[in-house]
DNA sequence: TCATTACGAAAGCTTAAAGCTATCAAGTCA
DNA sequence: TGACTTGATAGCTTTAAGCTTTCGTAATGA
């Protein structure tokens, strides 16, 4: 079974014919016919239907297609990966940050790092809640920066930061008066603003939210400012992204009753344990330690 | 860039030598070399420092090694999977089966298709929590059987079956009169046993759960039930697993305040919206539609 | 209905590359 | 130092991937 051979059996699978799969692909029908037969053969399996006019994918084809699929999905992935490693002098870097992080306190440690490595290239991925773990646990970043959220004993860590999280609201949509505490009921009526998760398999969508109320989702935190201050809801975000609103009159903090309106979250260099780093991931790693 | 070039470059990774490589792989020395060095120029790269006796893996070397290691290793399940296909008659219908839904109510119906497909091929896996989707999303189950738990719009899905979920504890480790309310004060100092989530990435590690409290966790309800009958803590279960239980008096149903302590729970046949089903899984889904 | 077009299988040939043997220089270790 | 191991190189053999051509058959269309 190679690569060519799945490509072939995929793309008549796609194009309908060995015909045009030949012309895709820019070889000859007879090959594209040799390519899967051998398949077939080597499986003792048959993908296709032949005695209709069209080739017609049998259950085992379907079955196998959808996995093949895949299969090559990932081989062109490693194909760009190797000439992207080709194409940096060094191999990044990768660097899968919370977007919470996005703050001069943090960017601040990898400018450091960056100062003592200067021809390091860096790869910095932000992501928003589990989003940031699967990079880490799908190898496509060798160091994650965030909460711990997610974490579990796959995971080793050391704090590099902390931030602070409030609950803000544009001032004329609620009647308040300042320091009094708001209840749920008064927000149920308000969106509450959240941002999506980028995980792909079990999303956090359950964190610091209120039972029954209305939500909605935005993708970044720049988003979640703009519906703000365009006085469309309510939301927890870290104080260092609304200091000027806040200080403008333009945003409001409030204080929710039994809602985790106003804490200080700790942040976190994360990696892998038993995963093998990169020379760069380790310099990165002590640098935090010695640094902190 | 060839499935069997990057095997022999594991496999030089993994000996530590490119002749022990050769002999694991079957294969001369030369071969071998070749292989490795070809990978090498389609990349214009250097997996290796050959300047020393032992080849010693270069930054790029490591970072593509690692990349390497899981395409191959789908490769091999590929592999598996298409001999598999055969030596079944049909491809299996493969089901992600909640472990809560394992009763009679549920298998009946997946025993009432069998009974119309007597040669199905039937795979079922018992997940809990995000695993259950999970399988689904990963394509290595036609269809799940479970809660709504962690749907969005990938997901198609129809009612099935209800599930009653109680909370149970030993009778004699709080001092209870019968339908009195719990407080959550009085749970505090029991461990509450939890089912591990089974899904890699994002677990739902908070649903139906105390704030602070203690937290066992285990990995099958049938332990949940034999922790709690040993009197080791108290639990939310389907009513179905301890209905002997509570009729002989060793497992005893309670209320605890601001706890969803009883609720019944509908469960559901998923199936991912835009993946082509075998015509086997089409015709489960069309029997439940009609059978319900 | 019959010519036209499109499709897939089979046979025979060409060629690129994957693999082997043999050899050599360099490094390791007693 | 000498026995041994390791990786690179050269030259040869063999495998299989690909091409061209041909043929029978199914769909298309005037």
């Amino acid at each position: 079974m190679t690569n060519e051979q799945l490509k072939a059996f995929i793309c008549v699978v796609e194009q309908g014919s060995f015909r045009s799969a030949a012309t895709a692909l820019h070889k000859t029908q007879p090959s594209v016919s040799a390519a899967v037969k051998s398949l077939e053969q080597h499986f003792n399996l048959c993908f296709f239907d032949r005695s209709h006019y069209r080739p017609q994918l049998t259950d085992e084809g379907r079955a196998f297609y959808a996995q093949a699929k895949k299969l090559l999905q990932q081989a062109t992935q490693l194909e760009m990966y190797g000439h992207q490693l080709a194409s940096a002098v060094t191999p990044p870097l990768a660097i899968s940050l919370s977007a919470m992080c996005a703050l001069p306190a943090v960017l601040e440690k990898i400018k450091h790092f960056w100062n003592q490595h200067p021809q390091m290239h860096l790869q910095v991925n932000t992501e928003h809640l589990s989003g940031v773990l699967e990079q880490l646990k799908l190898e496509k970043a060798d160091l994650a920066i965030g909460p711990l959220l997610g974490i579990d004993h796959n995971f080793e860590y050391i704090e590099i930061s902390q931030i602070k999280m409030i609950t803000v609201i544009a001032p004329h949509l609620l009647d308040i008066s300042p320091g009094i505490q708001i209840s749920q009921q008064q927000l149920r009526n308000l969106p509450h603003i959240l941002i999506s998760d980028t995980g792909s398999v079990a999303p956090f969508d359950h964190v610091n939210v209120l039972l029954g109320g209305q939500r909605w989702y935005v993708n970044d935190y720049q988003m979640k400012k703009a519906l703000l201050i365009s006085a469309m809801g309510w939301a927890r975000i870290p104080e260092h992204i609304v200091q000027h609103q806040l200080e403008d009159g333009s945003l409001l903090k409030i204080d929710v009753e039994n809602f985790n309106s106003q804490s200080t979250v700790p942040m976190y260099l994360i990696k892998l344990k038993n995963s093998p780093s990169s020379s760069l991931a380790k310099a990165f790693w002590q640098d935090m330690l010695n640094y902190k």
